[in-house]
DNA sequence: CGCACAGTTGAATCTAGTCAAGGAGAGTGG
DNA sequence: CCACTCTCCTTGACTAGATTCAACTGTGCG
């Protein structure tokens, strides 16, 4: 007796997402909508560098990705942890020689054409936004590297990626989905994946936040804003 | 029998920089130096903030500034050093709460008029192309912060910091203008000034780099290159 | 001269990294 | 169904790198 599992268009994370970055008409939609029919999918673990560089605009639909920077010895720092409804642009001048985005899990995204959104001034907006709002998040993340203690680095960045989800109706009620492995968390927070586990065994033992089976939960979401000042 | 000081057009440093992101014209330049003109001076260790958010998109035309974020109990991360040339947008968006720009020395500064600059398209490219460059700054910053060891991060600032005052003539031949405290490099580079201290001392005792009197020389670029993969 | 500020140095401490071993769970093939 | 493997996580012992605290130096300035 279940319901049928159709998405209407204000159900799909990635426009949910997008419309509250500026209110998108019906014109918007249907151009969104238009592309996120010719959606391509991707395995995990997936380099997406080379074939974003033709799709120009890209907006992802469902599954994580992450940008990273590489040195030689091995060493990885994740910049950025892209999410449904995050628009990656193909920016030449932006990315240096070792830059990369990959899939973290499965991936479906769309290419969306550029030309057709430069028409539309509410989806042209929210683009404008979403970028600003990428600069906002890579300047925190330089915040949590620079000045903040292990513990302080994963909460805040918990609690970042839960606004995040949210706003693509992806997250509430103080859960949301973490398909991440330590090792990943750790290159992104600039720690190692030991001390990503120890920290998360500290979260764990005084009851703040617990990471089990791809998803975490806030135990106590008002004491861990206060650690992080959000 | 010295020549007077006088600088021509593309002698201002921040034009110097501004051409090399797109081949202005006449018409650019001319609106750029007018802008120019109407220039203001402001003293060093000022909050910017308030003034920059009337004075829409603002070009700095000489001296230093720095963006940081600030935690209650009082640390301080610099996310990027602005020099002549940069273009700072008022983007209310990207800007969190504990977000600043302030200047670090003396500084003089002009606002460019948004509605003239759009009609002049390699103006207008060569801001896209600032904006693009900044991205890459940021995220070359969290790679520093999350992967680097304090010689590295040190290593690596100032090669960027030199290439970019390369950028518009103010450095050359391995020697540039440093004029910041240990603090504030602390700041940026997320150490403390202590440790900075100790780190410049290992640069100058192994040959690499010797900061003194405001300025910065590097005695050994190959081998900072190769310390940081640049 | 005395003061403020930036930088230097030493000693003790602390945080996170490294190395290594072991355990839980999922998937594979006999 | 049971080894076997692989990946991910956990834990312990030790080490390395950076912080903290404090004292001291040099320099510019009123």
């Amino acid at each position: 007796m279940a319901s049928r599992p159709v998405l209407t268009v204000p159900e799909i994370p990635a426009v949910i997402r997008l419309s509250r970055l500026a209110p998108l008409g019906p014109d918007d939609l249907a151009i969104v909508v238009a592309a996120a029919a010719g959606a391509r999918s991707v395995a995990p673990r997936q380099d997406l560098t080379a074939a974003w560089r033709a799709a120009a605009p890209v907006l992802i639909l469902d599954g994580w990705a992450h940008r990273s920077a590489l040195l030689a010895d091995g060493r990885r720092q994740i910049s950025e942890i892209l999410l449904p409804g995050d628009v990656v642009v193909n920016d030449p001048i932006a990315e240096g020689r070792h830059l990369a985005v990959s899939t973290t899990t499965a991936l479906t995204y769309c290419s969306l054409p550029s030309d057709r959104i430069a028409e539309q001034p509410a989806l042209t907006t929210a683009l404008k936004v979403a970028r600003s709002l990428e600069q906002r998040l890579l300047r925190r993340q330089i915040l949590r590297l620079g000045r903040m203690g292990a513990l302080e680095r994963v909460v805040d960045w918990l609690l970042e990626l839960y606004e995040r989800l949210g706003a693509c109706g992806l997250a509430s009620d103080g859960e949301m989905p973490l398909p991440l492995t330590q090792e990943i968390m750790a290159d992104a927070l600039g720690l190692t994946n030991v001390h990503v586990s120890r920290t998360m065994t500290l979260l764990r033992r005084d009851n703040l936040i617990i990471v089990q089976g791809g998803r975490a939960t806030f135990l106590d979401p008002l004491r861990c804003r206060a650690i992080v000042e959000r």
